[in-house]
RNA sequence: CGGGGCGUAGCGCAGCCCGGUAGCGCGCCACGUUCGGGACGUGGAGGUCGUAGGUUCGAAUCCUGCCGCCCCGACCA
């Protein structure tokens, strides 16, 4: 039997391509109405981007779900190194006293470290076959677990800055970080989670100011022209933002149950940092100034975002640039001889679509029926299917759907390198208009508290309204609605008005939203 | 940490109230028929019933402790 197969042409699709090792597939999902969390859930595991570990609130990032995960590295590497970024490691373990130096940045995430105290364990002297920790092995001074990198960063910067002429230092890394959050999501909030963090260093405050709103525009170009999502940039409220920042600046993104995501944030860390850890340069005059700091990361969270900005009641929709396979041709088929002849008649089609830089992938299995393929691919959001058979073979031509429409139609064998980058083209632009025509059509304007919350418990979405700019305001808002302020735009127009809550003066509208 | 729920085959669950040696669906394996939207038939494999102890002739089932997970709340850069 092996024999026999292995004469077969294209019998596996190349290795890279077998992203399908999920055995379980499902059969139906919660539509988005009746349980959006639910839905949201099953796609990840129907999908097979990602399940549950056995350490509570980690996740396994399986092959299908890493390959997005991959495609958003490369871009974002690509446009972090065109802005003049370099990539370095910095180490996972940060002393408690190094962490501890930045007072307001070691509060803020004091409630979600895990700390390493030990570092060796022993046989259990009675319990055989069970390790414990050897009491002999502890840690003179506790490790905490990276929940960011600032403090073992500054730390080391202090030792690479002695003069203008070594800044500015421009560095990301891409890493792994632990926050013990109570509640976990499936990449939306889980214990570990995978980011880059950029760390920067300027002689300046305009520099470093500048830096903080350039990454900011990397991300919503990122965010936008490539997982198609329309971002709205703002900075966020003194309540909300980074412990140890002067500002913090965000994207936020609209999700089809009306919730926010932020997507993304990058701090002006202003002298913060520099004082905590000392670092101090000789300016151009022989005076010892301290450093200006940013830092800016992003997230797997994206991919969480990426999936509830796009995808329906049928599974997972990605868009074109950041789809691990763009094109699955699935051959129809009776016996090894029509198989046969389909693989011969194709094979120039897939070497010309490859060779133009698209990912495809020749479905040959034997072992499942087309249908079962079908719902397959759509479930795993591949953005164009092929399919052709013996039918297609007579009339010279194939069967294009797109999973975005769900539209099928009939081309001519011979369009298909010229259609199919045109319709790839397409359904991205397809995704970012439906996206920000949901955005449009759930941002309200408001302009009285009762509305407020009408809003809300209604169709939800963002909510653009008078604030007075007090924390205290904000709070009451959160506790009486569960609305936040997202941000306050940055293009947001001078108004004159009164805050929806209090009734004092304001100056311009703020973005609310219920958020994940 | 408070309130609730749940741990039985790879996954989802029934069985527990009323104790008698474990079952269903999906998946998996084999063979045959199928194959243009999630095929079907026949046969088969697979379980320390979370864990430790107690009651009992006998425990998945009753009792106690422990562990873990999920949901709600608190919390969440």
């Amino acid at each position: 039997m092996a024999a026999k197969r292995e004469n077969r042409p294209f019998r596996s699709a190349p290795l890279y391509l077998r992203l399908d090792i999920n055995q379980n597939m499902a059969k139906e999902l919660p539509t988005r109405a009746e349980d959006y969390s639910q839905w949201y859930v099953d796609i990840v595991k129907k999908a097979d981007l990602a399940e549950n570990s056995d350490v509570r609130g980690c996740m396994i990032i399986k092959p299908y779900g890493y390959a997005i995960w991959e495609k958003m590295q490369q871009q974002l590497d690509k446009m972090f190194k065109e802005t003049g970024h370099v990539n370095a490691y910095f180490p996972l373990f940060v002393p408690k006293s190094m962490f501890e130096a930045e007072e307001k940045n070691a509060e803020g995430f004091a409630k979600e470290c895990a700390i390493v105290t030990h570092y060796r364990l022993k046989t259990d002297p009675n319990n055989k076959g069970k390790l414990i920790v050897d009491p002999e092995a502890k840690l003179e001074e506790e490790l905490v677990v990276r929940p960011t990198s600032e403090a073992i960063i500054w730390n080391t910067y202090k030792k690479w800055v002695q003069s203008h002429r070594d800044l500015p230092i421009l560095i990301n890394q891409w890493a792994n970080v632990v926050r013990w959050e109570m509640r976990t999501r499936l990449f939306l909030r889980t214990a570990e989670f995978l980011w880059q963090e950029g760390h920067t260093a300027h002689a300046t405050s305009q520099d470093a100011e500048k830096e903080t709103l350039q990454m900011l525009d990397v991300y919503a170009d990122f965010i936008e022209n490539f997982m198609a999502v329309p971002v709205i940039k703002g900075k966020k409220s003194d309540g909300e933002k980074f412990p140890g920042a002067i500002d913090t600046y965000c994207i936020e993104a609209l999700m089809q149950d009306g919730k926010a995501l932020q997507a993304g944030t990058s701090h002006f860390l202003g002298q913060n940092f520099a004082k905590a850890f000392n670092v101090q340069y000789s300016n151009k005059e022989g005076k010892l100034e301290y450093v200006w700091g940013t830092s800016w990361g992003v997230s797997t969270r994206l991919i969480g975002g990426l999936i509830m900005a796009h995808s329906d009641d049928d599974g997972l929709i990605l868009p074109p640039k950041l789809a691990p396979i763009h094109v699955v041709v699935v051959p129809i088929f009776k016996n090894e001889e029509e198989l046969n002849k389909v693989t011969v008649a194709v094979e120039p089609m897939l070497k010309e679509l490859r060779s133009m830089g698209l990912s495809v992938k020749f479905d040959n299995r034997e072992t499942h029926k087309p249908g079962f393929k079908f719902a397959e691919y759509e479930m795993k959001g591949v953005p164009v299917r092929i399919a052709i058979g013996p039918r297609d073979l007579e009339n010279g031509t194939i069967e294009v759907a797109r999973r975005d429409t769900k539209e099928k139609r009939v081309m001519k064998y011979g369009d298909a390198s010229r259609e199919i980058p045109m319709l790839l083209d397409e359904i991205q632009k397809n995704l970012y208009a439906r996206a920000l025509k949901l955005r449009a059509d759930r941002t309200t304007y408001v302009d009285s508290f009762k509305q407020f919350k009408e809003v809300l418990d209604g169709k939800g979405g963002f909510i653009l309204a008078h604030w007075d700019g007090t924390p205290e305001t904000e709070a009451r808002i959160k506790d009486e609605t569960k609305a936040t302020v997202r941000c306050i735009p940055l293009d947001a127009k001078e108004e004159a008005g009164t805050c929806v809550y209090s009734g004092k003066l304001s100056m311009r509208r703020v973005l609310f939203a219920r958020a994940y």
